[in-house]
DNA sequence: TCCAAGGTATACCAATCCGTCTACCTTGCC
DNA sequence: GGCAAGGTAGACGGATTGGTATACCTTGGA
């Protein structure tokens, strides 16, 4: 399969898997949504289980890339581990945003050890250690604590984003954020 | 349908759907570990969403009995808000825990308004309501913002204990939700 | 001109989906 | 005994599922 084609499709399943869940969308539905016939969406893919886990992977990449892109908007270590809520508040703001990707896979698989859910929890372990890795930057004390701290409420304002419909869940979020980092105890 | 055996296809209903997503448990599975004729089933529901709906609001009643439970067990105004955190913690060491069912659901059903989303939806903003009447009960000054934080630490106390496997999770909330208390302004 | 590569379209498969139907079985009550 | 209510078991229907197979079309080189 070509690239563009191939990335094509990506882009629609992520969508419809985002929208409607993995489970909740078929693959007949899928090929007919991105113009791609069955065969060549199987050439490229062994099954539809491969297909999710390629998104989940692909879905990961490109985050944690729009987050480190925010990120080095900044000089200030400060602004650079806090610009995490910002990213993910324009991550969010995309009209077809329907919650934490790797969140609603581990609900949809979670049980059982499911592949497509250890992928998941390994994009949310990295993102945490890169918190951390952060927070360290800052001259933390107990960088660990204050990421684990972040990495809650940002979770959070996803939640309240969604749930509630409230606009302004990360930029409280990151308030609450930035009064954390003022009180901790830095070397 | 009488009503132990439909509390009990209730029981098996909500342990599944959790576990394994709401498409991802066919009525015929589900009859067969509840042990259960189809037609009984079809007698109480007219349809399986029907059944999902009856699980979701079933669901906000038991957690918010089991977390009025916990905020009776304290005097202190204080306490009885924070205690929210106790009774997640509590509700989520339950070994078939999978997530805020609520958030499962929405990521499902998230588009187009369904109704399934609108009952988890409606159960979120009732629990934010309780919070803003304890934090009013606190006496402090701004009790939406308050309250918001407190249900994004929650939330995200959640996403950690699902996605990071870190049992401290709730106690870390807490414990940042205290000093957000602290230091609010009262009257 | 011809051929191979990549893609499409569609038919097909066995399995499973949700929901309906009929036939039977138990239980309690008169 | 007899009868109604509530439940079971299983067949059934049409639609849909994930995945395979076949026949055809297009395009870019050699």
């Amino acid at each position: 399969m070509s690239a563009p084609k191939r990335e094509h499709l990506l882009d629609t399943a992520e969508r419809l898997f985002a929208a409607e869940g993995f489970k909740g969308v078929s693959v007949d539905r899928l090929i007919a949504e991105a113009g791609v016939a069955k065969m060549t969406l199987y050439k490229g893919f062994a099954t539809k289980t491969d297909l999710i886990r390629a998104t989940l992977e692909r879905r990961g990449d490109r985050l944690a890339a729009h987050i480190e892109a925010e990120a080095a908007r900044h000089e200030a270590q400060e602004e650079k581990l806090l610009s995490a809520f910002d990213a993910m508040e324009s991550w969010a703001a995309r009209d077809d945003f329907n919650g934490c990707y790797f969140l609603n896979a581990i609900g949809e698989f979670g049980t059982a050890s499911a592949p497509e859910a250890a992928i998941a929890r390994r994009y949310k372990a990295g993102f945490l250690a890169q918190l951390t890795h952060r927070c360290h930057h800052c001259g933390v004390d107990q960088p660990d604590r204050l990421a684990l701290d972040l990495f809650m409420l940002i979770d959070g304002a996803t939640a309240a984003w969604l749930t509630l419909g409230n606009r302004q869940s990360f930029a409280r979020a990151k308030n609450v954020a930035r009064r954390l980092l003022d009180i901790a105890d830095r070397t």
